[in-house]
DNA sequence: CTAATAGTGTCTGTAAGACAATATTTT
DNA sequence: AAAATATTGTCTTACAGACACTATTAG
């Protein structure tokens, strides 16, 4: 048998029936603190529980389009964001339906317009990571696999800029690596430091128009620079707990 | 309707078929060299080419689990496997038969036995990772990012033990970051660092039972440490090409 | 003026990397 | 004896973090 009449002959019902989704952790800075896209679910299963936005991937679709297309009905949103697969989840029974496989997706914008709510959605709103509802299915477990990798991708990568408008202080960066880390870090440090990473951020040669809301110079404005990779690396602070 | 309802007038059907497979990237250090199994398909499609080992997962079967069996069925091996999830790839047209998505999963481990191939394959190798041959689907793309992942691992957690044996010395930890990284590290400069993070390694008090096989005194044994994350990290001498 | 912030300077401790030195073992 | 290897020592440079200081702007 060679391949063509294999393939003539294939039939895919011959597999156990098994669906693909693609979820999506969709993150932002709204208001001083971390933010993450929920949809509250319009029907069953779990009718009227925070989820994360997403859905079937259709024939024809690759994986990451999905993930961009189940974002954008929920929120409009096109252009200016960042998106990498997180990871995939099929433990049996993670959905009540049948063999459901997840494909998650992690998503970076700045702030955002307020979402709309798809077609089979109640509601949709930007949560505060830091005060999350329960969510439905097993998105509690992708949502913090989301936030850990975005903490760490911080690290390394000029992930930052992208929670940032084009153009940006070294304070709005800082405030970045604040939120998302959840702690206070030393201005004139973060400031030489970021300088010093070479291609993370380029000067415009332009300044804010006026100084901070309760004082102090105008800012130099930056816009994000060619690094892929911050080297060295901004560390979080260390953390004893997670290294043994 | 509520959620019984809903669930007894759901038709799994309705979903376009799609499968989903499970592909190890299996990874081990043999004869000096970094090398992964790989296994030569014996039906089509793609019949006589080279593949990294997988298949569909089974109903009810979690997807570690399924790389697990998979992986156990091209090398009869379980003990003793560090096994994590790697990344999904589901192109469209990926595979000819039908759509086919795949969660790819790394696997690590000290020196093992021959694989004996399994019931659809012509037959299974380990195959140096600096010579490969063509391989079938995307595979050879699954196979770079596992490498890509098994050498950033190398750097911030203690992932180079998984490929020795229980005892070890601090030069064959060496020539596991040497064969990995493919590079020539400085020995006293290496031992000196290993030592001094916290929780990699603890010393048994042993010591090897001869020197060196070209000359050399014993070499102190030690095991693995408790350690997860390696702080600070051992990173990899500056690769330019990659940061910009 | 006072408070807040941007940005720079200085100092200290830790760590990476180059290089050297010594002791031990095989051939 | 010669060569190889394990292990330790020394020195230089880079960098992170603490702290201090100046300049600029809002209120």
């Amino acid at each position: 048998m060679d391949e063509s009449e294999f393939l003539a002959g294939y039939d895919p019902r011959d597999f156990p029936p098994v669906a693909v989704t693609v979820d999506v952790v969709a993150l932002t800075i709204r208001e001083n603190a971390l933010r993450v896209l929920l949809v509250e679910r319009g029907e069953p299963p779990q009718a009227g529980r925070w989820a994360l936005p997403g859905g079937f991937i259709r024939p024809g679709e690759d994986l990451p389009e999905a993930a961009a297309r189940e974002l954008a009905e929920e929120t409009g949103l096109t252009p200016r964001v960042h998106i990498e697969q997180l990871a995939s989840y099929g433990a049996p029974g993670r959905d009540p339906r049948m063999r459901v496989v997840s494909i998650s997706y992690l998503a970076f914008a700045p702030d955002l317009p307020d979402p709309r709510p798809g077609s089979d959605a109640a509601d949709a709103a930007w949560h505060r990571a830091d005060r999350l509802p329960a969510l439905a299915f097993d998105h509690g477990r992708i949502l913090a696999d989301g936030l850990e990798r975005a903490r760490a991708k911080l690290e390394y990568t000029p992930l930052a800029t992208a929670f940032v408008g084009e153009t940006f202080t070294i304070s709005e960066l800082r405030g970045v690596y604040e939120t998302v880390w959840g702690v206070v870090l030393h201005a004139g440090n973060f400031h030489r430091k970021v300088l010093s990473v070479p291609g993370f951020v380029e000067g415009t040669g332009e300044t804010t128009e006026s100084g901070g809301a309760r004082g102090g110079p105008r800012a130099k404005l930056y816009r994000a620079g060619d690094a892929r990779l911050l080297h060295p690396a901004l560390l979080r602070p260390a953390r004893e707990e997670e290294i043994r």
